[in-house]
DNA sequence: ATCCGGGTCT
DNA sequence: AGACCCGGAT
């Protein structure tokens, strides 16, 4: 039976995005030679948070390969039913069942560019149905109401919706822009207009459902088409494309650090100082980077303990997060430690009172009156030297503090230089350093900071790249999309071009990460990623157990040799 | 007992 | 690439 947007069907659960807390998880399950598109509901997991199941079946199911075409291979075609009640015909049935030609939005939309998608075939030849011929209608023509239409199979839930709906639903489903964005372009639709004209996804990602409904679309015309081609996919070239995802793993991280409480969130340097005055707490800043660099976040400062609340957060999210989850034992926490069994994942939370290490270095001074320039510059280097003692390289940056303070003094008034170049000459300070105190200390925006958390989660994730090797993928990739859709060859052929490769330093990392990452993310990104390099994402044995977005991560579960033979782990880091 | 993370400078 | 230096993990 159709379904008409908001209808529901007696029996069935249909995709109602007020609810969609009941179903566990939504899948892109098919794309037809008609241009239309299945979700798969598995109603078999519920769980109540949404984003998380969501993430979760999601990642299993489209975005588990590493490369964009491989990721939409996973789509399976379907066929457009009108049954909600009845179990979808085999695959093998599906390929005789041609949708129906006379049927208003679905039929006859096929064109050369979703049959280049129909991808597949390589996949399965079977699919491939003799009766779709190129054909060079504008799509607009075949485009009829925006309907979907439910069936269940096997306990699942499908939604088959036409290429209009789709693009409302994808925005909500998967939060993702670019991703969205990719799939619809893979798909052949080079109709830029309906990539752009998608709504605020952050309304959806931050469940305002609301506006969901109230979305319009807007009819294109052929001639919108070439126009958004021409004036979109120049500066997309030029700019390096987003990763696939980005929004949803930021969100997914986002989600395991409001959880897991890392050291950088009570002990990073923004915290120094707080209560001072600007430019005493700007020193504050500058100091307690240059000690913390090489340190251990415990180190340089203090101990730190949960709050109730972070505890109560930590629970509620590891029950989430987890999603295999057997059995918790609780407290108190400062480390969250997975152990998995088999295909369970046990998630246990070990109790740790304290740290009993050192009190921190920055406190020590802030106590004994050291922390501005002034009072440094007249204190026994010596002195210095024992109050940060436990920090890394203690003699040299007691020597740089002093440095840095006479500096200041001198040609800066008692402040701290407020420029990129300025800090950089500062003994001690280098880039990571720098852009972090003109973000914490100036809030001036330079660059983002990375550091090594940043620089090894960015390339697990597969965010950024050696300069000239990935966009040389995105402009063979979307040329053979918009020029030329039916040669499945050409596409194949363009994702091969795709290898990207890591950058091999933080200021790679940076160069490449700042191409595409929107601007009010680049502060934020460094404590995001910090905490999570910390807690979850750990150069050694990184915890993909209990990441959330493993499934979203090219590198999740790639890394599990063991530490002992450096080999490997040359190995290991060459490419992916 | 050994190795590793951590940023800067040489 | 290696030196610098510690705490912590193994």
């Amino acid at each position: 039976m159709d379904l008409c947007n908001q209808g529901e069907p007696d029996g069935h659960p249909i995709y109602n995005p007020e609810k969609r807390g009941e179903f566990g998880g939504v899948r892109m399950v098919g794309i037809d030679g008609v241009a239309q598109y299945c979700i798969n509901f598995n109603t078999t997991n519920s769980f109540p948070d949404p984003p998380n199941s969501m993430t979760l079946s999601l990642l299993r199911t489209c975005l588990l390969l590493p490369s964009p075409l491989a990721r939409i291979n996973s789509i399976k075609i379907m066929p457009i039913t009108r049954l909600s009640s009845k179990a979808l015909p085999s695959k093998r049935e599906i390929t005789s069942a041609e949708p129906n030609p006379g049927s208003e939005s679905s039929s006859g939309v096929s064109m050369p560019e979703v049959r280049v998608f129909v991808r597949k075939k390589r996949a399965k030849r079977e699919v491939q149905l003799s009766s779709i011929e190129p054909k060079t209608e504008p799509l607009e023509q075949k485009v009829g109401p925006r309907t979907w239409a439910a069936y269940t199979l096997d306990g699942d839930v499908y939604l088959a919706v036409d290429v209009f709906c789709i693009r409302k639903l994808l925005p909500f489903c998967f939060q993702n822009h670019a991703f969205c964005q990719k799939l619809l372009l893979a798909c052949g639709f080079v109709n830029i207009e309906v990539l752009c004209g998608l709504p605020d996804i952050e309304d959806f990602a931050y469940g305002k459902a609301k506006s969901f409904s109230r979305q319009t679309t807007t009819a294109v015309t052929s001639k919108d088409v070439s126009s958004m081609e021409s004036k979109f996919l120049p500066p997309i070239r030029s700019k390096d494309e987003p990763p696939a995802n980005w929004e949803k793993v930021l969100e997914g991280i986002q989600n395991m650090r409001s959880s897991e409480g890392a050291p950088v969130d009570t002990m990073g340097c923004e915290k120094a100082g707080i209560s001072l005055p600007p430019k005493e707490r700007r020193f504050a800043v500058l100091a307690s980077s240059l000690l913390s660099s090489q340190t251990k976040d415990n180190v340089t400062h203090g101990k730190f303990k949960y709050s109730q609340s972070e505890l109560f957060r930590i629970f509620v999210a590891i029950f989430f997060v987890s999603f295999d989850y057997k059995g918790l034992q609780t407290v108190l926490v400062l480390q969250v430690v997975v152990k998995e069994s088999g295909a369970l994942r046990v998630v246990v939370i070990s109790i740790k009172s304290s740290f009993t290490t050192s009190a921190g270095a920055i406190q020590r001074l802030l106590q004994n009156g050291l922390l501005t320039p002034d009072a440094i510059d007249q204190a026994d280097e010596a002195t210095i030297k024992s109050l940060i003692y436990p920090v890394g390289f203690y003699p040299k940056k007691a020597s740089n503090l002093k440095k840095i303070a006479k500096i200041c003094l001198t040609k800066y008034d008692g402040d701290i230089p407020s420029t990129l170049e300025e800090l950089l000459l500062l003994p001690g300070i280098g880039p990571k350093m720098a852009h972090l105190v003109m973000n914490v200390g100036w809030d001036n925006v330079q660059g983002i900071c990375v550091d090594t958390h940043v620089h090894r989660i960015c390339n697990r994730l597969g965010w950024v790249s050696r300069p000239g090797t990935k966009q040389d993928h995105v402009v063979p990739l979307r040329a053979s999309f918009s020029l030329n859709l039916r040669s499945l060859k050409a596409v194949d052929d363009a994702i091969l071009i795709c290898v990207r490769q890591n950058t091999s330093t933080p200021e790679q990392t940076r160069e490449s990460l700042q191409l595409w990452l929107p601007k009010e993310q680049w502060v934020p990104i460094n404590p995001l990623l910090v905490g999570f390099g910390q807690t979850v994402c750990t150069p050694l044995r990184p915890r993909c157990g209990i990441c959330s977005i493993s499934d979203l991560c090219p590198s999740a579960f790639k890394e599990t040799s063991s530490p002992s033979s450096k080999g490997k782990k040359d190995e290991k880091n060459k490419k992916r």
